[in-house]
DNA sequence: TACGTTCCTGGGAGCGCTCCCGAGAGCGCT
DNA sequence: AGCGCTCTCGGGAGCGCTCCCAGGAACGTA
């Protein structure tokens, strides 16, 4: 048995529309009257019906949140498992519900992404980057429903979104191994079709320049984000002898680190790494890796609170946020041995 | 600017009453009306309301998918990415959209487990087990809307479900294990409070009776999913010196060859491991695991269909799908390097 | 020709809410 | 006492759709 404003109305003795005020906490109603309506709210367990609701006022309290993933193997990762959690703990907080749109080929988005913005499903959009010139992007551009990036976007001055400090972390992280005294550093890097993959590899050589060093192209290969990618490019860059490397994500690292091993060099001994991410798989790898780790969580939760603004109209110019990264240093790129070597007295 | 129904129909010279039917496929429209209304609607991209049809129809078209995740780990595993991305494809080709809940505490679930059901936001709801017990199950049995669990729910006979056969897998790992030859067989497990934890062992104790062996008490250890608690467990296993162990997942199998490698001890030389899910992250382990594999997406997939049935009528008593495992032959139990040893003459 | 039947179409009613306007009560001021 | 203001509350209108009923056209049959 459904009730509906106009009952709980009838049980409190006063009408639709006051019930209605109480619910949506509007002022114009006198205290005990809205005592006595909350209660009946209370004791029935009265959920106003959403469809009515948003058919009258336009509004859905829906978010959805768009991950036109046609790289499968971008689940294998549990990045987007924390980003998904980090959005999803911020929108039941601001009591909001959550949509999720995963795409798998570009004729799907294409398809499916009327159904989206015209059909009054959600009042804003989450879409998560994955390669450069997706036309999900124009079209939300050029579309009317607001919507924000994680990740950055194509074009940055029409879209409002929030990334990690990709540049700044990847340039932390080469930064690290040049102190560290690594001369000949790799680079195994994630797609350059991705924002992440170009700007981290932008980050990775200011932080060389920094050093006054620089990327030998032989000495980069890029990976798809998955394992096995990283450890196709490592035996790759093996060849060329390099002293270090910076792996572009902790998954390619663990590959990475599985190819050293196989071709017998000892990390941190004859190779150095450092990757970014700060999964937790960083942590449990052999030997620990050192990485950049980049708040995924908050970042999911930074653009539900940018979209929420959106929508409230506190924000109407783009703007961008982009959180910090952190540099844990941990056994693969050898700075703990240093240490202690450093703190024994030196041999003459 | 919105079009509404009224609109295309002026345009196309009809009522609204006959979009309608040209909209929702409904016979008793002539084909040269159908057509030329057909083509307004193509060529104005028109989109009804989706509000405004839950509010006449009663309907939605929104599956909600609700994990009760309390444990955060969970998601660092990547088999919550694969199902969803199992139940999202078979949503999409489906026409339905999909509503994502994800809980972390018990007092959210029930605190937000009202919107879910009375407000009318979702038709139907697939809920992921998650430990026994869930007072959101016993709700969603007394409650008014259809669902359908993923994994076994504590009433068997009261719910449809559907579950990989977690029972029949691992009794064949314990087999598998038992005529490699191995005696002393130890496991590391899932937590009991979970579905997969109760099967997996109900299935590999079964297995090891088919044998004519049991489990030794002392030989189990049980985790929680993670990596770094399959490490834990194995470590204290160590201890009691099994010659093989199955590992109730992947992920804890990965954290079990860190302590034994760590311990000295070769895979499979001097322990055999079996694990179970079948991930990507059992290929590329050293070395890579002889597993279980379990159809992920296919489960999803499998309750987006059951959940449609029911929402359609097709079906009325609950009903179960089981989804048969298979047992992927790698290295790390030993069975390859048997073969070897069996393909050369005997010594002496 | 008259009548029944089937097929197609239009429009009224109503889903449950929000928004807005106007009425009434209560208050302070002149 | 009279006026204007604010505060509180009720009810009409309408959001865009589906459902249902009724009416007209077209056809076949007696």
């Amino acid at each position: 048995m459904k009730l509906t404003l106009e009952d709980i109305g009838r049980m409190a003795g006063v009408s639709r529309s006051t019930v209605s005020r109480v619910i949506n906490d509007q002022h114009s109603v006198s205290p005990d009257v809205r005592r006595r309506v909350q209660e009946i709210i209370d004791r029935t367990g009265f959920i106003p019906n959403i469809a009515a609701r948003s058919l009258a006022s336009n509004r859905t309290g829906v978010l959805g949140l768009v991950i036109p993933s046609r790289v499968h193997s971008l689940f294998q990762d549990p990045y987007f498992g924390m980003l998904i959690q980090g959005i999803s703990r911020a929108s039941n907080e601001a009591g909001t519900t959550l949509s999720l749109f995963l795409f798998e080929t570009e004729e799907e988005e294409l398809r499916l992404y009327p159904r989206i913005v015209a059909s009054g499903l959600v009042d804003g959009v989450i879409l998560t980057a994955s390669r450069m010139g997706d036309p999900l992007q124009t079209r939300l551009i050029d579309g009317s429903i607001p919507f924000v990036m994680v990740g950055r976007p194509d074009n940055q001055d029409k879209v409002s979104y929030v990334d990690p400090d990709n540049v700044g972390g990847a340039r932390q992280a080469a930064v690290h191994l040049c102190n560290l005294g690594y001369r000949r550093v790799g680079y195994v890097g994630a797609p350059m079709s991705t924002t992440a993959g170009i700007t981290r590899l932008e980050g990775f050589r200011e932080g060389l320049a920094d050093c006054g060093n620089a990327l030998d192209p032989e000495l980069r290969a890029d990976g798809d984000f998955t394992e096995a990618s990283g450890y196709a490019a490592m035996q790759q860059l093996i060849r060329r002898g390099p002293e270090a490397v910076f792996v572009a994500s902790d998954t390619m690292a663990v590959g990475a680190l599985r190819a050293l091993k196989e071709a017998g060099l000892r990390v941190p001994d004859d190779v150095g790494v450092v990757s970014f991410d700060g999964l937790p798989a960083s942590e449990n790898a052999v030997p620990p890796l050192t990485t950049v780790r980049q708040p995924i969580a908050e970042t999911g939760a930074a653009a539900v609170e940018m979209l929420l603004d959106l929508l409230s109209g506190k924000l109407t110019s783009p703007v961008s946020r982009i959180l910090p990264t952190e540099l844990v240093v941990r056994e693969s790129c050898g700075a703990t041995r240093q240490l202690e070597i450093g703190g024994m007295p030196a041999n003459p």
